[in-house]
DNA sequence: AGTCCACTTGTTTTT
DNA sequence: CAAGTGGACT
């Protein structure tokens, strides 16, 4: 077990009071809220099960899980929690939903299900989906800010903010009759209960005396009351975090807790974590240098022992094409020449449309790579499909998954059909499920109509039943088996091996459950719960690492390559437009673009290289491109420019040490 | 119900 | 320029 520095070992032992580590990438902060957990355990005789620690992503979580039972013997570590926010919230709501109104067995939409509702409110309500998204952010930043649709429509002001607020009051309102929530209301609604219930929250406040929260700069609004309400005056906790890191404000996420946290907790000690073991001196001092362009509340300077390094190589490239057979050929080089694993190497990227073009190359030159993004398990129709049966199945109000599974496979029940019951279940206040075997429904619609209806519902019924038996995962085996699912993809698949894929996808997603019911500790888990631990993804991702292991390049873009380290590390697209984004140069948030830049140069162990081009084809035509600000931002003298070569003749002359600035300049003309 | 064409639209997305 | 969408047509 390595030692910890004076600055950890003090973030660690400090618990008398609230604590803000600031802890730079790569300082170790994982460390210190891991060796923390332990040193409350074992050496000031806090239980386990009194002490909570937040992150952001299942994967952090499971690495600080992993990394905390390293340190404890065994036993100790009973009853912990490691948990992200929105499992944290699920688990409260799960115990407490009859405050909120809520049924056992609810739903959690995901954003495909949250698009397809608001699309149906809107088409309603407006006759049109126009300005969806705009609409959706609208209720996401009111979700964010605890703002509940009555207030969002006193408090709206423009005429768009009223449709917003009337289509969020309406989505609202479904979501309740669905007996189902979304992502946002997770922790929206734990916090409402805290404030309505104050005998609950003391419960929790009970059962959680110490708190941890990781990627602090990430929190919004609701997250940080959520936290707050949790510690309140007790104000038992530690919390690590990284304003440069903070990459995530589009989404609602607010730096500035931060600070709000000395103005809430005047107690407040901070302490700074500025030793770097990640990266060589150079990079990190790249690093410096482009972050001191932002302004700083916390002034902190990253340092490391881990050597000189490589000069930072900027490699201009005529165009997006040779930009990529640049990156593969200089991969697979150092690949061979340093017989460093292809693991080793990431090449990151601002969008993912630029991993296309990469793609096809690393596959020319037979370069194994890795790809994560991208089109999600979840957006997929074969799991939609499956996911919407378990839905139906542990919350027959959730006509969404109604919808979606009532014809498939077919069971000819058309659009007419359902529209009568539809209305029928509405005029009754009931879910379309509750409504279709009952008898009042014979006076709307034809018996040939109600025997398919009640067909579907008593068979499902039956399904329910086989699953609260023994064995729910062979029950939900059978029900696939059941409606010949398979054949039905077959059918609609345009190739057996496409068919064989998806089919692969449905038994996927049946395993995952079955591996999360097998490895709950104290058994308590119920297949609702499993289901729902479904949607927030855990566990699956678990399985897909587990399968995967393979070498290969890892690409990925910027924001998702936070908290990750490689030796060898690309960024592509050092372009004005690109890297600062087009619309964040217009929208004027260049210093979260330079966090991004930030983020990816601190990826780096050893060897860092940026890549432009000069020309790229966009939308289109063709047009040139200036290399990013940031490159400019740099230190010139860790910088080592290649391919100048192919520039015109004049700037060619005018190479040469203290020329570098001048011909950099002469380049940004073109 | 399925296919085709004309038209729009190009960021990042932890859960 | 391409991919994805929506409307119209078969």
């Amino acid at each position: 077990m390595s030692k910890l520095n004076p600055r950890q070992a003090e973030a660690v032992a400090y618990i008398s009071g609230p604590l803000l580590v600031l802890a730079g990438a790569g300082s170790g902060k994982t460390s210190v809220i891991t060796r923390k957990i332990a040193y409350l355990v074992q050496q000031c005789g806090v239980r386990a099960q009194y002490i909570c620690a937040v992150t952001f992503t299942n994967k952090a979580a499971r690495e600080m899980k992993a990394r905390v039972a390293s340190l404890l013997k065994a036993g100790e570590g009973r009853g912990l929690t490691v948990s992200t926010f929105h499992n944290l919230g699920l688990n409260i709501i799960r115990r407490e939903y009859v405050h909120l109104g809520y049924k056992p067995g609810f739903s959690i939409f995901d954003e495909g299900d949250i698009k397809a509702l608001l699309t149906d409110i809107m088409q309603k309500e407006y006759q049109g989906d126009d300005g969806l998204d705009e609409i959706k952010n609208y209720i996401g930043n009111w979700k964010n800010d605890l703002i509940l649709p009555e207030e969002a429509l006193e408090k709206a002001r423009t005429p768009k903010e009223q449709t917003a607020a009337v289509v969020y009051l309406h989505y609202q309102r479904t979501l309740k009759a669905y007996n189902a929530v979304d992502f946002d209301d997770l922790i929206l609604m734990p916090v409402k209960l805290f404030q309505e219930h104050p005998e609950v929250l003391e419960r929790w406040r009970n059962r959680i005396r110490y708190m941890l929260v990781d990627e602090y700069q990430d929190t919004n609004t609701s997250q940080y009351l959520l936290v707050k309400m949790l510690v309140q005056e007790r104000a038992q906790f530690t919390v690590v975090g990284d304003d440069d890191q903070s990459i995530y404000a589009w989404r609602g996420a607010r730096p500035e807790n931060l600070m709000q946290l000395k103005d809430d907790f005047p107690s407040l000690k901070v302490v700074m974590l500025e030793q770097n073991y990640r990266s060589t001196s150079r990079i990190l001092r790249c690093a410096n240098v482009l972050i001191a362009n932002n302004p700083h509340v916390f002034e902190k300077q990253l340092w490391s022992e881990m050597g000189h390094g490589d000069p930072i190589r900027v490699l201009r490239c005529k165009n997006e094409d040779g930009e990529a057979e640049r990156i593969a050929l200089e991969i697979l080089t150092l690949h061979l020449k340093t017989q460093r694993p292809y693991a080793d190497f990431a090449i990151l990227y601002r969008g993912n449309h630029q991993a296309k073009l990469m793609e096809l190359k690393l596959q020319h030159h037979q370069i194994p790579y890795r790809l994560s993004g991208g089109t999600s398990f979840f957006a997929r129709q074969e799991v939609k499909d499956v996911m919407s049966y378990l839905r139906l199945l542990v919350n027959p109000d959730d006509d969404n998954a109604f919808l979606r599974v009532i014809n498939v496979p077919r069971r000819e029940i058309g659009s007419t059909t359902l529209e009568k019951l539809g209305n029928y279940a509405g005029s009754r206040d009931r879910s379309m499920y509750a409504a279709a075997d009952e008898i009042g429904l014979g006076e709307h619609l034809d018996a040939r109509f109600t025997e398919r209806l009640g067909r579907f519902k008593r068979w499902m019924d039956g399904v329910r039943q086989n699953c609260a038996g023994e064995d729910p995962i062979g029950a939900l085996r059978s029900m696939v088996m059941d409606i010949d699912y398979e054949n039905w993809i077959r059918q609609n698949a345009s190739s057996d091996k496409v068919a064989d894929f998806r089919m692969g996808n449905v038994w996927f997603l049946l395993d995952a459950l079955k591996n999360i019911l097998e490895k709950d500790e104290d058994g308590q888990m119920t297949i609702e719960d499993a289901i729902a631990k479904l949607v927030l993804r855990d566990m699956l991702e678990r399985q897909q690492e587990e399968e995967e292991g393979a070498d290969g390049v890892q690409m990925m873009t910027l924001h998702a390559s936070k908290g990750l380290e490689f030796p060898y590390v690309f960024i592509m697209g050092m372009e004005e437009e690109i890297l600062p984004h087009r619309s964040s140069i217009e929208a004027d948030t260049i210093e979260e673009e330079r966090r991004l830049a930030y983020v990816g140069i601190t990826r780096a162990r050893q060897t860092l290289a940026f890549t432009y081009a000069t020309r790229r084809k966009q939308y289109g035509e063709l047009i040139d491109c200036t290399p990013s600000r940031f490159l400019d931002e740099l230190p010139p003298e860790d910088l080592q420019w290649e391919g100048l070569e192919e520039a015109p003749q004049e700037q060619k002359a005018a190479r040469g040490n203290d020329a570098l600035a001048a011909m950099r300049a002469m380049l940004k003309k073109g």
